[in-house]
DNA sequence: CGGTATCCGCCGAGATACTG
DNA sequence: CAGTATCTCGGCGGATACCG
């Protein structure tokens, strides 16, 4: 029922849509090589405040790109790690890394 | 150095602040087999407004992205073609697009 | 044809403080 | 430890009209 030309460039901005933002990119990276807990999170992502953190960690999550997964303890743990989908987009975010490295130097 | 370190991360900023937004990666999708006029632009990538047009493509060729060609005629005639910069992120929404495709259909 | 010029709403993001 | 709660602000993007 939908159009198909349309369908096609709104692939671009779903994706984009998914993975732009300022923090999670970021956030996916640092996740590729294991799990980590949201106050590691908020020292791997250097800059990012609490609200945004919780913000982005529960968009990814919406998008089944991570898991949360809470550890009923006292002091609370919480672990987040990558989904299947998540490890998807691990590669392109590799070589945007690389990209970006090269442009940076280069100007 | 903390410094490398950031810049690491950065990286990633500071691609995605390049390619990120509403239309940036769908006018460089549309560029990809050859150059376009203004108007072309405008038809191709569906639902953009001339403002946004406009500033999207002063961005892309701000950051080397694109080249704007002005031809001196009446009446008058602007051609935009991928720069090689531009044309290296290519690979990279093809893989975003079909990301992007295969999520839409699997929600 | 290839743009500008306004006006404006929304929301991503920062700063700061507080809580179970 | 792992979050909430407010307040604030810039700017992305939409709508509309106009220009050389």
């Amino acid at each position: 029922m939908k159009k198909n030309i349309q369908k096609a460039y709104c692939a671009v901005d779903y994706a984009f849509q998914r993975i732009g933002g300022k923090y999670k990119g970021r956030i996916l990276w640092v996740l590729r090589e294991g799990c980590l807990r949201y106050g590691e999170l908020n020292r791997a992502v250097v800059g990012i405040t609490p609200k945004m953190l919780t913000q982005t960690l529960k968009e990814l999550e919406a998008d089944k790109l991570i898991i949360r997964k809470v550890y009923l303890e006292v002091p609370p743990k919480v672990e987040y790690s990558l989904t299947d989908t998540g490890m998807e987009l691990i590669p392109f975010i590799s070589q945007m890394r690389s990209w970006g490295e090269k442009r940076m130097s280069a100007s």
